[in-house]
RNA sequence: CGGGGCGUGGCGCAGCUUGGUAGCGCGCUUGCUUUGGGAGCAAGAGGCCGGCGGUUCGAAUCCGCCCGCCCCGACCA
């Protein structure tokens, strides 16, 4: 295409409101726009690399055998109310009345619906396995949209769903998966890890997620040398314990003195010879979490031990304890106390329950009841849980997860088979998403520069940027124009930049765009007959004749 | 939802403290020149200063309410 038919307003600062490198760069290369907080409009270039990682994804899925199909967005609430996610999600979901008053909702995802379809349509186990995806747009009423197309209120996600007879043959499906998911990062071209995660939300027992490696991600990944890989939401490490002193409850006076910090320094002990302890509101009552004062609690874990919980705050604390915020302890405190597992069979200070009073030489479970259970956050140079190495810390994007469902959805809603001998027997279900502008925005942000975008090859919007520096140059043109129609006939998609303006423009906009290959047509190309060729990635250059360009720049695009 | 910041031509910003009717850079239009790294000169177009209300002779500027956007946190198939 000519870049003179192609509407991509580039623009030369970044955006006030941009603050991930993807957002700055996607919107100076003139992909996207922003409607409204979480919705994004794609402008050609955009819409060009979505196709592209859509495509990739197809092909794989297709790959193992999986059906496309397409689903409505806007569902009845019956089907969410049957499998109890009607209650369950909250302000998340968008929900609205059709005119006749029935509650609708703007589907987050689509598990309801296809499990409904297989309900009524699967009958006998000769009709599994099954996997059945779409590439669909899906609505979240985000709290807190953010990092430009990275966490948006829609956006297209491609979900696929598995069917199976039993957890064995659902296994089957989820290590297709798997490998199907590998090779589409792979053909993206971004650096991924699989990580276990927490099913959270879905469901369902296990769970992996895809996390491209960036600084604009939102999670956090733990990792090990031995293949440890975990979402630090349920990461673990082995507890490392300090040299302990002789236990012995003594009571001491800490006048003022609340935050680990400053009990750790006004007493001289260790921040690790602390309990941090925290009062949580939970469901079914206060409850007491304590670690150790140089860790922090991970809530995700503690929200798998009480469910739904809050901080209590200063008021509540005051009531339950008796005390002002800052010696709070677990001596003599009447409610549900969980310690973390790195408190076990330590010797602590901890505070009083009284105001200007700490405790010293608290042994848990001796000197007070407590359960024990892993409840803090893993921490960079811990030991992994499996090997002893120590774990390292990644900021990443989150490019798609895998859970094993189970049943959760297929019994409420009724999707059963006959098995061989005619019982009826309920289809085990797993489910499977990839975020598709995810992969885009972290491609942009594992490889850019500072000069622009540098898209992986796959991806691209263009392959090549043919920059015919002047395009009035007739001789010039005309050379432009007969390479650009050899690389179009060869099926290398070659933008050829045919506007009027001036050099430094145009080469600052290619380096901008980011298409892997940048040939340039000038005055020099008609005097000698060559053309310049520049690889964005690595910046080298190359000179080829003009007579055999096309076929010069054909290879050396397939061996980026 | 809690905390913070910001809304001024298309984009990025200044002006606001100390009220007097809006300015800079980029971009855009036209002409001439220029033409291998974000060109030069000249002439132009373009803004009810987020909205509503209040104070005042007079409000971009002061006060109140609301809306929007961004960041941190909470939340997050």
């Amino acid at each position: 295409m000519r870049a003179t038919q192609i509407f991509f307003p580039t623009l030369k600062e970044d955006p006030a409101e941009a603050e991930a490198v993807s957002h700055k760069l996607m919107v100076r290369a003139g992909m996207v726009r922003q409607l409204a907080a979480g919705l994004y409009i794609y402008l050609p270039l955009g819409v060009r690399v979505m196709d592209k990682i859509c495509a990739i994804i197809r092909e794989e899925m297709d790959a193992i055998g999986a059906q496309e199909i397409s689903m409505p967005v806007l569902q009845p609430a019956e089907i969410w109310q049957q499998t109890g996610r009607w209650q369950e999600i909250g302000d998340e979901m968008f929900r609205l009345k059709d005119r006749g008053g029935r509650d609708m909702v703007l589907a987050m995802t689509h598990e309801e619906v296809i499990t409904w379809l297989a309900s009524h349509e699967i009958r006998s186990y000769r009709d599994l396995p099954q996997i059945w995806y779409q590439i669909q747009t899906k609505l979240r009423d985000e709290a807190r949209p953010k990092s430009g197309i990275l966490r948006t209120r829609e956006f297209i996600m491609k979900d696929s769903y598995s069917f199976d007879t039993g957890i064995d043959a659902l296994e089957h499906s989820y290590q297709r998966h798997i490998e199907a998911y590998s090779r589409i990062y792979e053909r993206c071209g971004i650096r991924f890890y699989m990580v276990e995660s927490d099913p959270g939300m879905m469901g369902g027992a296990t769970a992996h997620e895809f996390m491209a490696p960036s600084a604009a991600g939102e999670d956090e990944v733990a990792l090990c040398s031995c293949g440890y890989a975990a979402n630090v939401e349920l990461a673990i490490s082995m507890p490392e314990n300090p040299p302990y002193p002789e236990p012995g409850v003594v009571e001491v006076e800490t006048p003022d003195v609340r935050t680990i910090e400053e009990v750790s320094s006004f007493l001289s002990v260790a921040p690790s010879l602390l309990i941090k302890s925290l009062l949580i509101m939970a469901k079914d009552g206060p409850v007491l979490a304590m670690v150790r004062g140089d860790q922090e609690l991970q809530e995700s874990k503690l929200n798998r031990i009480i469910g739904e919980h809050r901080p209590a705050n200063a008021e509540e604390i005051r009531e339950i304890a008796g005390t002002e915020p800052g010696f709070i302890g677990p001596l003599d405190l009447k409610v549900r106390k969980i310690a973390d597992k790195s408190l076990e069979g330590g010797v602590f200070v901890a505070g009083a329950n009284r105001n200007g009073f700490h405790v010293q030489g608290l042994v848990p479970d001796k000197d007070f009841e407590t359960e024990f259970a892993d409840i803090r956050r893993v921490k960079a140079d811990e030991k992994c849980p499996n090997c002893g190495t120590r774990l390292s810390l990644e900021q990443v994007i989150e490019v798609g997860n895998i859970f094993k469902l189970g049943t959760k959805y297929s019994k409420p809603l009724g999707a059963t088979y006959l098995d061989e001998n005619g019982k009826e027997q309920t289809v085990v279900m797993g489910s499977y998403g990839i975020g598709p502008a995810r992969i885009a925005a972290a491609a942009v942000e594992q490889l850019s520069d500072g000069q622009g975008i540098v898209w992986p090859v796959n991806i691209a919007p263009f392959s090549v940027h043919l920059a015919l520096l002047q395009p009035a140059d007739e001789l010039q043109a005309a050379a432009a124009e007969k390479l650009y129609t050899e690389l179009e006939a060869a099926g290398v998609e070659t933008m050829l930049d045919d506007r009027a303006i001036s050099v430094g423009v145009k080469f600052a906009d290619a380096e901008l765009l980011g298409f892997p290959i940048r040939v340039t047509i000038g005055k020099r190309s008609v005097a000698d007959g060559s053309v310049e060729v520049l690889v964005r990635s690595s910046g080298d250059e190359f000179k080829y004749a003009m007579d055999s360009a096309a076929a010069d720049i054909q290879n050396l695009l397939e061996s980026l």
